[in-house]
DNA sequence: CAATAAGATGAACATTGGTTCCGGTTATTA
DNA sequence: TAATAACCGGAACCAATGTTCATCTTATTG
């Protein structure tokens, strides 16, 4: 039969990814094998045990930013299909990621490479599900532009300026949603 | 007397600028020292006799973009005070800086630091002077919103999605330019 | 408690990229 | 043309980082 396995062992894995979680949403994907594994109270070769590479490692954490995203996105959905108007629950999700993404650099990480994988990670799929129908039934309500895309939504989470001051990224927030909201018709400056 | 610089010197002098400004327009600050050697045709070590350090290298590059920033910001500022639109200027130059940065790298990164030093770069204080007085101009005719800053120019700038396809960085200025130019009445969005 | 397989350790290794430096070369000047 | 100061080449150096491995430790099982 099959050993168990050792109680050490499931204690330092999941030290490992709470320190990975914390180090990766302070300071970036960057940091240092060595910085994670020093945090998690274990050497290095420890973490190796664990996950392959690097990569892996990083990818688990950001894919648990990935699922929260999913969750709020789903969340969103559930309450516009409650009763709750189409535009206010996509802008409230689009306020909630952008804030998010600015304490905690997993989240942005995610984002970046938002509509990048062609639906290959589940996550993402399920948002892209969720936000494509919200936008869906802001067309039918006229609440949300019918030239509003969720390519439009992921371009917006994708260029958000992260490393500025809060109210510099309020006033970015500010000037994207303005865009999106508005038709074309109405457009202020000349289209070429 | 003075020895004149040998002619071998200045040639080479000359072939490593072009290449590091191809080779940074190409593929960005972050390409190895030696890749701008060999392009040059020269070897590592010839560079670091004419530029102290790799920075150093880049700084040059990176403010000859800047100065080109500087100059068509002061082109599109004579172009207004000559009797066009202020608002159409504006537009004109971000576009025009924005399509730049898409096919020369060594822009953007010149873009992404906008307004981050204070001031201390001639070319980008040029720039800064340029745009200011432009924006001034439109607020005085009405045709650039009473809110709108240099500031949120260089946000725009700093914030452009430089490594996605055509269409979707004319998207996403579409989304930027309406934003900028609508008026804080006029928003359709909830402010909260 | 003894045997053992799994786990932990951390020094050593590999790679990458900036930087240095010494031996050989060459344009300039007298 | 000879003397020389500047210049060039590129191997070697160094620091940072991801990764491996031989050795020691320990939880589990019988």
């Amino acid at each position: 039969m099959a050993r168990q396995p050792r109680a050490d062992a499931v204690r330092n894995r999941g030290r490992i990814l709470t320190a990975a979680r914390q180090e990766i949403a302070e300071r970036g994907p960057d940091v240092g094998m060595d910085e994670i594994a020093s945090r998690a109270g274990v050497a290095v070769g420890t973490v190796y045990r664990h996950f392959p590479t690097k990569e892996a490692l990083v990818t688990a954490i950001v894919n648990e930013s990935m699922e929260q995203v999913a969750d709020d996105s789903e969340r969103c959905l559930a309450f516009c299909e409650g009763g709750e108007p189409a535009r206010d629950q996509l802008v409230a999700f689009i306020k909630a990621l952008i804030t998010l993404s600015g304490e905690n650099q997993a989240v942005l990480a995610a984002m970046e490479t938002l509509g990048a994988s062609k639906g290959a990670d589940v996550a993402e799929a399920r948002a892209t599900t969720a936000i494509t129908r919200l936008i869906e039934i802001g067309h039918e309500s006229s609440s949300i532009p019918r030239h509003v895309t969720v390519a439009d939504v992921y371009l917006l989470l994708g260029t958000a300026p992260y490393d500025q001051p809060a109210s510099t990224r309020e006033r970015w927030l500010d000037l994207m949603l303005t865009g999106l909201m508005t038709a074309p018709e109405e457009r202020p400056h000349d289209r070429q």
